[in-house]
DNA sequence: GCCTGAAGGACGGACCGTCACACCATTTGC
DNA sequence: GCAAATGGTGTGACGGTCCGTCCTTCAGGC
């Protein structure tokens, strides 16, 4: 009947994964302080008002933030002028878990595929002035390559920055949580400036071929850009 | 405080969606029914298998299954030989819905995305022998240009099959549902013979190109095969 | 110094999706 | 005719989520 293996029937019936509103959440706000899009000392909307953005109760909001603030990522504050907070000294990054790790190729194609299709994309409809903050974005890049985090947190800006140029909601949101996954993966991988710095020249040669309209060139920018990753990866974790 | 529209507040805070089990089911099957992948008359898993399979109840899968029986897209036969099974004459495609064709652009984005990352790594992985099925199914292709709902469907089986030679299974399930979305979104187009034609000397060239390990041109013919595509809709629908 | 307003914090009841389990009804093969 | 495999049905429980209500804290204005 069926042949063990297909990878097309393993798709189709491939366990259904029923994420609850307080999983994705916590995932969401997390995912955003991880990479430093709420930087510390952030104050996060009400929480009458971040629920209804969200589009979920209250208690269940405030189960994630809850589960946040146990964590030491967020901070409460009562009173009149209160709210939530992220925090100053965010705790450490957690080691990537098994199961990312067994799937590290796969998160790997799937960046590939959304970068690609953003700069390709954005090759296509960036417009003159547009490109001005990632440029800044570049030049701040070159005076944190002795701090890992710090230069991080910008190469997240850097990408997002991108993906926001394609004007796509979809591919912004695939962006984040592409990023999300990588910074867990490359978080315990040391970064010599060197290769931050051969990084970020690849950057610009990226930036100067979106300016430019020239979708091949920046297709082939960041293809290398995300080749560098994964050889490092390749070599450091278990064949994928 | 915030500014109005920041995409980047917007993608961060937009409503969780948490579909439930029953929902992505009978998305899931109903997907791959209208894509073809379970052809009329395919006799799915048993239930007490498939519940297995999917990680949900059983109780939760019969909610989905009669719901599709019930549409007329399964037929479910009672006793020791009997079975759910797509059901031979399916029921017209419902035209795309209101909030799907508000998001055709971003949907045409995505595909891009996920196409343009699956074709460039499938010219780098694929190994010789692999491209005759996807060659023959181009023949094949050549042969359906009369029939439309017929030559989708094969033309989903070859881009489906481009995703499988990435060998990752996020590629294939995400071109799974991107095939769905413009399935639903093209399916109410004319499509003459000639511009079948055209589209299909586009897959050879590709395979071609994926076949000489040649990314460049790789990425270049399926580009120009998506921007196809995009420019009728463009034509038909409200600017994106 | 008190009051108001805005924020986080806590509780309880109701609803609904989901689960696990047992059992029924139907059909086919032996 | 029996056994086995299948879809069909029902029940109770659990858990996540929602909604409404009220409490607690604190800054600023009068």
């Amino acid at each position: 009947m069926t042949v063990a293996g297909d990878p097309r029937e393993e798709t189709l019936f491939a366990p259904v994964r029923s994420q609850t509103a307080f999983e994705e959440t916590v995932d969401r706000l997390g995912t955003a302080i991880k990479l430093g899009l709420l930087p510390p000392g952030a104050k996060l909307p009400a929480e009458r008002e971040l629920c209804a953005k969200l589009g979920i109760a209250r208690s269940t909001l405030r189960q994630a933030l809850t589960a946040l603030a146990q964590s030491g990522h967020l901070r409460a504050v009562r009173g009149r002028s209160g709210g939530t907070f992220v925090a100053e000294r965010p705790p450490p990054a957690d080691p990537p878990s098994a199961e990312l790790l067994a799937r590290w190729r796969d998160v790997c194609d799937w960046r590939l595929a959304i970068e690609l299709g953003v700069v390709v994309l954005a090759a296509e409809r960036s417009e003159p002035g547009q490109l001005a903050p990632l440029e800044q974005v570049v030049d701040e890049l070159d005076g944190l390559l002795e701090d890992f985090a710090a230069y991080r947190q910008a190469d997240v800006r850097f990408h997002l920055g991108l993906a926001e140029l394609t004007g796509s909601p979809r591919l912004l949101a695939a962006m984040t949580e592409a990023q999300g996954e990588m910074t867990d993966l490359i978080s315990y991988i040391a970064h010599p400036p060197e290769v931050l710095a051969s990084a970020n020249a690849q950057h610009r040669r990226l930036l100067a071929a979106v300016g430019a309209h020239d979708t091949a060139a920046a297709a082939q920018a960041i293809a290398e850009h995300l080749h560098g990753t994964e050889h490092v990866l390749a070599g450091l974790l278990p064949a994928g």
